[in-house]
DNA sequence: CCTACTTTCCAAAGCGCTTTGAAAAGATGC
DNA sequence: GCATCTTTTCAAAGCGCTTTGGAAAGTAGG
């Protein structure tokens, strides 16, 4: 491995002024620069980060914490394209991206702080994890910069990003009380996932926006997997609720839902409309394919890894969590 | 930020001997290490993994090569599950994973062998990238240790895992020979994915073991999305191919035989019985669900990763690839 | 009590880089 | 030609750790 000094013994210069000549400092003047950035070159080096960051006391390290311990892959689907997003954007920096080690289950493992603090990190982007997860707790303690998705928390280090539930849950509503709906259905996701309550909110509110009286009868809880939306609608079949329209906030308890009306021999959308959340790429395939909100997944992952960058460039700046614009895709199903 | 000098003033102690007390070093009284631990854990120090690398020329980093631009679900999915299982096998030892940095469809990113020399990067995981990718040129070029997934290379320090699609062509086939069928149409993924030869040669094998010749007639291509299977099929059905029974290189090519079966009146498994490759979690889900050949994703990961481990720590071992089960899957669909 | 080991500790060098403070070389003005 | 200023270069210190080679302290044997 060549190093600085092999360059400037091989060129007759001091230690510093290669160092100055690759670094690019005004006081070296511009022949030897060239000079020595060729050499450099043909000599194959390639500057020790190690070296640097302990030098600088800077690492340009960018923690990743995501859990991959998640049940659905509608989920493994959106951090794999968060991460997309993250990585996309840091790529054009010289920031490097590091994965939190360890099995994020396990209960032994070391605290968040140390992992930060022992590898220099500079910045932690938080994504997939529960809102029950520890790691939550040692954020709030505020001892490095942190952009979250999808759980709100905002301290002077520390914000979020997300997508814009409310207008998600508005559009769906909307959209459904244009087809003439008035009895919406809705099941929602259990309250590990931070955006839950959210999507209550954002049904409710669209619901007032329209006339509509909200009915709790016709609401339920399923933990967004598959099942839970099959039995939640089976449920409501069974109370013989009424209702002629699904809103369930994640695509996988929506093809539940229509799996249940479809089982007591009703069709989907004429006897019941099913409206989605997130837009996970199989919403294509169900049958009828899936009407539903897309989350615009890869720039919620570059937009928040922005948000961090300027954090850590800009430590006094003060912070407001942000929002990404979600959209209504219409297929068959509504 | 406390560091050993600090600890070390505090007790009185050298420099030396604090960092042999934690290091564990036998020319420290039992004593004294006990004393320096406790207060090491009290003052909240870190080791600083920066200088320890320096010092050591170690830099405990592994670097995760993979391509966030990947068309299906299904390949994002397995990537995901790939490298869950590399987290989960680095989790338990003192290495860290590092991603790749950088859009690598871009033209000009950084060779990577600068990338890993820069950082002092171990070991390389590389899954889910072309055969066409130029990395996979830099990788035969032998510098550094490297596990690749689906991809056959093997040189003095890199080798590869795959799941035995051989293994997996077999069950397929056999499974769909044991319900009657002989008539078996295949289709095929592109040369893009190295696996695409391994399973047509699989398929002839089986065929071949049950005393069915091979017919070209009924073997397609496609590029291992929906569409391309669907075409695939309707092209057959329009030739008026004889077959009664289709073998998809994806479940979503599957997805899209069973699609074009369907629109042309036909039954699924009735008239014609349909297996997928992957398992991918939305097999579960089509109608009629999917029987297909489960890839094991999370150990082709943790068993990969184990291998990278050995080859970084054991250099001088002579390098075999290694497969991982494949598994069949029985559910609507044959 | 002295020699010969062991055990326990330490000062200093080194890992590859950046940066400070100062010196050498070159350019300018009178 | 000398003093002054600017440009270019350098030696050395420092980042936080490990490790080498040696010294001091403690233990044992005669």
């Amino acid at each position: 491995m060549v190093k600085l000094i092999d360059i400037a013994k091989k060129l007759g210069l001091s230690l510093t002024t290669v160092s100055r000549a690759l670094n690019d400092y005004e006081e070296v003047s511009s022949k030897t620069k060239e000079l020595v950035r060729q050499t450099a070159k043909e000599m194959g080096y390639v500057p020790n980060k190690f070296a640097q960051n302990l030098a600088l006391k800077k690492s340009h390290l960018i923690s990743l914490l995501y859990d991959d311990y998640q049940e659905t892959i509608s989920y493994q689907s959106f951090t794999f394209e968060v991460i997309a997003g993250v990585r996309n954007y840091f790529g054009r920096t010289p920031y490097d991206l590091i994965i939190v080690p360890g099995n994020l289950k396990s209960e032994t493992r070391e605290p968040l702080k140390n992992i930060c603090y022992s590898r220099g990190i500079e910045g932690l982007f938080v994504v997939g994890i529960r809102t029950n997860d520890p790691y939550i707790e040692e954020l709030k303690k505020d001892f490095i910069p942190a952009v979250i998705v999808d759980y709100p928390l905002i301290t002077k280090k520390v914000t979020y990003i997300q997508s814009d539930n409310l207008m998600g849950c508005k559009l769906a509503v909307d959209y459904l009380v244009s087809r003439g709906h008035s009895r919406i259905a809705f099941i929602n996701g259990h309250d590990l996932a931070a955006v839950s309550p959210l999507r209550l909110d954002g049904y409710k509110t669209a619901l007032k926006e329209n006339g509509i009286s909200f009915d709790e009868d016709i609401v339920k809880v399923g933990n967004y997997t598959e099942k839970s939306g099959y039995d939640a609608v089976r449920q409501l079949l069974k109370e013989k609720a009424d209702f002629s329209a699904v809103f369930a906030a994640s695509d996988l308890m929506a093809v539940g839902a229509i799996k249940a009306i479809k089982e007591k021999g009703l069709k989907v959308p004429e006897d019941v409309a099913v409206v989605g959340f997130d837009d996970v790429f199989f919403a294509e395939y169900s049958h009828p394919s899936l009407t539903t909100i897309r989350q615009h997944k890869f720039d919620l992952g570059y937009m928040g890894a922005k948000e961090l960058h300027e954090i850590i460039e800009n430590p006094e700046k003060p912070l407001r969590s942000r929002k990404i614009d979600v959209e209504l895709i219409i297929r068959e199903s509504a």
